[in-house]
DNA sequence: TATGAATGAGCTTTCATTCAT
DNA sequence: TATGAATGAAAGCTCATTCAT
């Protein structure tokens, strides 16, 4: 099974067809949400949740796989908006709680699709690409920071920030994943105060 | 799609048969990695690839899902003893040390069967079960550490060990992902050494 | 499936739909042509190849059946005219000679289109029917002829003008066929006189 | 669209494996004949009148396509075995009226499948091969017997000998086409009559 | 037990035809 | 008239599961 290429340039398309389009992927969605699984959602479930004749999925969409990549890029997409903290202060204690909020949000509202993602994945190498590329996304905007906060005194300089990076972003998306996929009770407040508490100490930063 | 439980008793077998059983098994596991996907590794690879006739599977199993089912366990089982520490020294820092080494060479081993898992857990909510099982061991044996260091004045107390045994095992859980599932290249020892110092720096472990 | 009859009463079009039409009929004729199959041959084909809309197309025939019906006839009826022998003298030899000559240019130059309708005649009885009548139309010309030379002692009058002038053209005809849609390779002048040689034979015309 | 080659070596089946082959390719000759044309015969109803279930037909042949191609090579050979003339006389004459009549029986008792492959070669070019290599198996005797005839001073030897084979086979050939498939009526032994004294003008035979 | 042929539900895809604009 | 999106019936092919030997 080879992996096509997420039809990067949607050619000129009129507006009638352009929102029949937006209902599919709409509804594909939905019906992803629905069944919770990539192989077990049929096309048919895709038109009829999109209120769409059969055929018309066809007329904007090769396979199943193409519609499911765009969907995939679009929800990866979202996340990064919605993970982009919105604190804006300078405190890196207060920096990683907020953003760790966030992300957290971010994985329970998406919960679901990134779990059939995950699935995907397993099926199609340019999905896990898609995956990293997520994940470089967060974690270059992380490294950043922490050479920041290490040229600052405020980091512990012997720390490799582009592993370390990586290392704190798994420990929050695997954790969103145990909590909201697989569905391991936390209690709210008590599991974010925690997973905070854990980076700023791993980044060695001194409380004030 | 309901879930099977796993055989639990397997009832009476000749010799012979619980060869023959074995063989699928076996067979099974190499037709699942070598395909690395669940839905696409067909009852006639396994068959193949274990030297057994086609319709014999049926005789040992219910359905694909069934074999599965048990497989999973017993690769989460080899990883759990696996993962065992074999250091049996009192350090903190070294017993971090052996562990994460101990367990990121046995997710590198295990690595496609994981991504396997990982997938079929999408379609049957009873291996997200599993998988939490698995977890679960994990976690509980870090736990149980973290108290005793509370207790011992050398990890923070004010952390709450069952949430961050948990937050741990998610960050060397899923780092294992991204180094040997999603192919993000680190330099070995350089990784090793960070993913230690953040799971020490991370419980407030002075360094001796 | 049953045959439509080709609509022989244009209804009144204006001007720009008659033009449509034609184009539709020229776009259809390069688009068979280009495939060279009946079933390949896409609506969405013929219109884009007309430079008409797609849904243009049903609003002058009912159905790519009817289409092809038409241009079926018009090329049957081309291949006809182009058959009628431009010679206009007496002699036999020379009319013969020139008459197959003729023909096989002209199988030449509509080969694939001969071939198409081959294929649609299996599917469409009627077109079956406009085929025989093509050819009777040929034979019955040479039947004439035939029956005249017999008449003045040229042609022996033991053979059955109907029965040999069918037989007569099918060898043309097949050999047509076998030459440039089957593409079995002949020097074309000695092909050309070794017909009309047997033609001439066969009939046991006397060479002067 | 490709062509298929026929499987040339069938492997080892077993004896009831053989058998369901077997009655797969009988019963879609069946098939076959009844619609009288590729196209329209179904995967279907092939399986159906071979009293074997849809998906046998896949455990057998790869495609509609592979099967008719075997199909129609079996019914080629068939021609052509009947087609052997058990007239083993010296005379020309006689020699090629019992050809003649035994070739038309055959393509009578075959009709149907003729016009089917005929069909299908406007859809695959391999099959236009096939059909130009029977047509050359019976044309090479015919060359031979012409050539020994010229070398003993029966034929004219002014013809040549390839083309004059391939031009009166097309005469018999497309005669048959035109009585059996396109129905044209004919008075049975006035048309073999006719049809001989054709072969032996043509080829200057001077009857004894 | 072992074997592998037989089964058929289920899914994807195509495309002639309809229809709203 | 012209347009091209919408429709959905068909048809091909796959493969887990059954079953006769």
């Amino acid at each position: 099974m080879t992996s096509p290429q997420p039809s990067t340039v949607t050619q000129a398309l009129s507006p009638k067809g352009q929102r029949t389009r937006d209902r599919l992927l709409a509804g594909a969605r939905r019906a992803f949400g629905d069944s919770g699984s990539y192989v077990e959602t049929r096309i048919t479930d895709i038109a009829k949740e999109s209120g769409v004749a059969y055929g018309s999925f066809y007329t904007y969409f090769d396979s199943k796989e193409q519609l499911f990549f765009e969907l995939a890029a679009a929800v990866v997409n979202e996340m990064y908006e919605e993970g982009t903290s919105r604190y804006r202060g300078d405190d890196p204690t207060e920096r990683i709680d907020a953003a760790n909020r966030q992300f957290l949000a971010s994985y329970q509202a998406h919960a679901v699709m990134m779990t059939i993602i995950e699935q995907a994945a397993a099926l199609y190498p340019d999905l896990r690409e898609l995956r990293r590329e997520l994940r470089g996304r967060f974690v270059e905007r992380i490294r950043v920071n922490i050479e920041r906060w290490q040229t600052r005194g405020l980091v512990e300089s012997s720390l490799d920030a582009h592993v370390t990076a990586h290392a704190l972003v798994s420990l929050t998306d695997n954790f969103g994943y145990l909590w909201f996929v697989l569905g391991e009770p936390f209690d709210e407040e008590l599991a974010l105060r925690t997973i905070s508490s854990l980076w700023v100490n791993a980044l060695g930063i001194h409380k004030q």
